[in-house]
Formats: C-alpha cells, structure tokens, sequence
RNA sequence: CGGGGUGUAGCGUAGCCCGGUUAUCGCGCUUGGUUUGGGACCAAGAGGUCGCAGGUUCGAAUCCUGCCACCCCGACCA
C-alpha cells in the first residue's frame, strides 16, 4: 500500500503509486522506464477508453488493428516523418533464441538474422498508409476513418513516469480524404471531441490551439493541440491532432480516381492521445491525501464503508449496504461495498481518500438507528448526515457538482496562472516567480522561438486558436505582431 | 550520449569519511489476544546475493577498479 502522502506537490510520482509502478526490468540493461499499470489505474485507462471510443463512433469513425513491426523501409518513404523518429526506435533485428554450448546461456541465434530489421511502431502512420494504398482505389472508397487501440513504443532517452514511458497505450487515428477541406475539417472536428473530453470528462481545461512550425508533428503540414496546466504551473500536452496533407499519400503512391477520372493523392490526418492523459488527470486535481478523481472517470463513485462492533451488527450493515448499492445502481450510480473485515473503517477512509473515490458512505449502528447514512465527497473532504431517503438525489447532486466543480478549480487555477507580458524582463520574472502560461507576441520566426527556448527553457505551447487578433510587438525583435501566443515550461 | 548524485529486507532508511562481534531503525508482513464512527494496541516471530564483478587486506556494506541500474540537469518527445 502507498505511504501517507507528502505535501511535496512537486513530487507527482507519489500519486501515482495507486495507479503504476515503474517496471523492474533492471537486468535488461537499457530498458527503461516501462510501467506496469496497476488494475485500479487501467480501471481509469478503461473508463477513458469507453468514452472516448463512443466520441470516435459518433462521429463516424471505426476500429481497426495493424501489425506492432513496421518494415525499416517504410520509414524511409516519408523524410520528415524518419528524421522525426529515427533517434527512437527500437529494432529487432533476429527471430531466435537458442542455448550457447560454451556458456550455456541464452543468446540471440546468430544465423536468425532477418533480412530486412522491423521496427517496433513509434506510431502507425507508415503501415497504415502502406495498407491503404491497396484499399483506395476510387473516390467511392473514401473517406476512411480508423482508430486503432494499441501500445507505441518510442525509446526516449529521458522519461517520466506517465508523460513519458518507453512504452505507452494510446489510440491512433489515421483518415484519408478525397479533399483538403475535408482532411482539415476532420483534423480539427478532431481537436473538439479531445477538448470535449478532456473538459466534460477529465474535467481539465485546455489551450486549443495550433504548434509553431518546430514543434509539428513529423510529417504533418498542421498540428492541432490541446495544452494543459498542471499546479506546478507547467504545461502539458494532452493531446494533439495532425493535418498531414498529401505527404503520406504521395510517399506512399496512395491516389484514388475522382469523378473526372483523375489521378489525385489523397489527403490524410491522424491523431492520438495517450495514458499520458492519466497523468494530467492526476496532476490537475490531485492535493495533499492523494488522488481526486472526476466522478465520470472514477472506477466506481461510491465507496460503502461499513462500520460494526458485533457479528449481528456487521449483519445487519451490511444488509443495510446492499439496500443502499441496489438503489444507487437503479440510479446510474457505479458503488462498491468494502466489506473485508482486515482493515478498519479508519484505514479504509483514507485508502479511498487516496485513490480519489468521489464519495464516501459510513454506514454504522447509529445510522441504522437513525435512518441516515454518513457521506463524505473527496474533492472538499466534507461530511454529512443525511436521511436515507434522500441519499441517492443527495448523491447524484455531489457527483455533478464535483465533475464541474473540479473543472472550475482548474480553471480558476489555469486563469490566476496565465499572464500577458509586454517586455522580454517581465516574460523571464513571471516564469521565474509564477509560471504557467505567458501571453506574449511574437514574430513569428522560428530564430526568435529557439532563443527563447535556449535563454529561459520556454516553449511555445501553441498559438491560441480563439486568440484576439490584437496588434503588438515582438518581446525579442520589436516586429510586428497580430496575436498572442501562449509560452510555457512544459513536461 | 555529456555533467552531477544514488544503490543496504516488500517500501523508506542508519552505518561508509575513519575497515573489526550476530548490519540499524520505522512502515509493511506472520501468529496470538484485546480492538473497530478517521490509518488500533500489546506480545512473539519471519524476512538480507549490503546493485554486479574483480582487487587490496588476517578481515570489506565501508577502501580501489570496472560494469549495471535508477534519479536530477542538458539534446529528444504523446
């Protein structure tokens, strides 16, 4: 079990104990920072699957799977898309073990070389689009809209539990279109079901907006993000949407014959957002006593913890209990009864506490007497006596306030910690003194950009897609400028 | 891959500078009893390749060399 958590609200990894743990694959020397995720942080993993998946389905989009290998070559078709992920690829390069004579240990079999190495997918672009050069032929066959639900592999020289593992779930969406209208239109359709997730369900607020031209997506002519803040005030991309225009398509000889009988490549997006959404989620709402989690993302929202001296007590709770979890199921409530007997009540509180249970109820003798029940919400850590009767409305009430109550937290935080600066000075105090994000002009050079980031570890985190066009000047250059973009440190 | 740091029981650690009984302490674990409305208490007990390999020495957790892993900072990134 977790220790008792600090106040070291920089220290991000202790909230994360009840969800992951680092892998132990200490004698494989260089690998390096896998997790095993914990059931109770894939329930979390699981319920974002379950919601996000039906936003993909309601807006037109189907599963599909491909292959975890992709053939070298293929990467080599797309320039931008190798130099992107060249540095970070794992490779196989055998297909065979077997026993050495002289040491007997296993070694990799020198004779199973394979002709041509496989890399494990970073991202599924290449064979995706190698697949849909043979499924496109006329412009009946489009569009295609897929979604694939699988692990990535990307051999990150530094990582970070969550933001960064060497190995990552993920959905990938990869769509060709007969038009760039409708490849744009998709990509930032898109970036909108991200934000509605992200806000409605993670209750976290995000920055949308598009990437400066150094920090696109290897390949993509457009890259839509969504930006989050954390409370230590920096930034977090929590998901992204690229337009890749025809590069794919004409790496990949993927042309379709139009109405005209023409010859065109087709247009394409993809996008993706990770379990690294686990950690922002973690990150923006969790305090002191651990995890807080949005109600419609919990595992379960209520906790039933009962409370008996005697055996008949203990019976009579329970029975009590299940009355109680049969209405709150009747009500579209998800609950769990903790009823082992090998830890206390006082135990249990704050195991839930940690692993940020939206609501808690006590059910004892003097509730039996009373006719009422104890419940305690997680995100004010507050109790109350209600009536039995009322439980379940009292309930459902708790759960909606908490969902966006805990977005208005954030909000609040993300707006207290968002700060326009007209000089180079001020920009470099308040990241120093404040953090989050800065809005500031810019020329719009990548030099300007790179100076930045070099002098004060800023980033751009994206020009605002809902910016006011506001004349201004560069803080670096004094040029002209007609928005804002938002700067941060970001993980 | 460059700079810095760390590695001792499931977790967190003391000991290392200055080598010397049976490697310290807390949490957790096991057993018995009393407990149970906010992380119970008492008693007994189990648990260790001191990261790995080599060296110095009568003797190494401690000193030396090499390697490995992890953490922090750089380059890279969902």
């Amino acid at each position: 079990m977790a220790k008792k958590l600090t106040s070291r609200k920089e220290d991000y990894s202790k909230w994360y104990n009840e969800l992951v743990v680092q892998a132990d694959l200490a004698e494989n020397s260089g690998v390096r920072g896998c997790m095993v995720i914990k059931p109770y942080g894939y329930a979390i993993w699981e319920r974002m699957q379950a919601e996000l998946d039906r936003m993909f389905k309601e807006t037109g989009h189907e599963n599909a799977y491909f292959p975890i290998f992709i053939p070298k070559s293929y990467f080599s078709k797309e320039a931008s898309h190798v130099d992107g992920f060249a540095k970070e690829c794992a490779v196989v390069t055998h297909y065979r073990l077997k026993n050495d004579e002289e040491t007997n240990e296993i070694i990799v079999d020198p004779t199973a070389k394979l002709e041509e190495e496989l890399i494990v997918r970073p991202t599924s672009e290449t064979i995706i689009w190698d697949t849909y050069r043979k499924w496109v032929q006329s412009y009946r066959d489009l569009p295609i809209k897929l979604n694939q639900w699988a692990n990535v592999v990307r051999w990150e020289m530094r990582t970070r539990l969550f933001l960064r593992t060497s190995e990552f779930l993920w959905q990938e969406g990869h769509t060709a279109h007969a038009t760039k209208e409708e490849a744009i239109e998709e990509a930032e359709l898109m970036l909108n079901v991200y934000t509605e997730f992200v806000e409605k369900f993670m209750s976290v607020p995000v920055l949308k907006g598009y990437k400066t031209e150094s920090e696109r997506f290897a390949g993509a002519l457009e890259t839509y993000c969504i930006e989050a803040l954390m409370q230590d005030g920096k930034a977090l991309q929590a998901g992204t949407s690229h337009f890749l225009g025809q590069n794919f398509a004409k790496a990949f000889d993927v042309k379709y014959a139009d109405r005209e009988g023409k010859l065109q490549h087709v247009w394409a997006t993809s996008w993706g957002v990770s379990t690294r959404l686990m950690g922002a989620l973690v990150m923006t709402h969790s305090d002191d006593k651990g995890l807080v989690l949005p109600p419609k993302l919990a595992p379960y929202q209520v906790i039933i913890v009962p409370i008996y001296r005697s055996e008949e007590q203990k019976q009579a709770v329970a029975n009590k209990a299940e009355e109680v979890m049969k209405d709150l199921r009747a009500a579209g409530v998800t609950v769990r009864f903790d009823d082992r007997d090998t830890h206390k009540p006082g135990w249990k509180f704050n195991e839930y506490e940690l692993k940020g249970v939206p609501v808690r109820i006590a059910i004892g003798p003097k509730d039996l007497e009373n006719g009422t029940l104890e419940i305690a919400r997680r995100d004010l850590l507050s109790k109350e006596i209600v009536s039995i009767e009322n439980a379940v409305s009292y309930i459902q009430e708790v759960l909606e306030e908490m969902q966006t109550g805990l977005f208005e937290r954030a909000l609040k935080y993300r707006a207290e910690h968002t700060t326009k600066v007209e000089t180079y000075e001020e920009f470099k105090e308040v990241l120093d003194t404040k953090g989050g994000f800065i809005l500031a002009h810019w020329d719009g050079t990548a030099e300007t950009e790179a100076l930045i980031q070099e002098e004060t570890k800023a980033t751009i985190r994206c020009i605002p897609i809902d910016a006011e066009e506001e004349e201004g000047v560069c803080i670096i250059t004094g040029k002209p400028s007609h928005r804002r973009v938002a700067f941060a440190r970001a993980y």
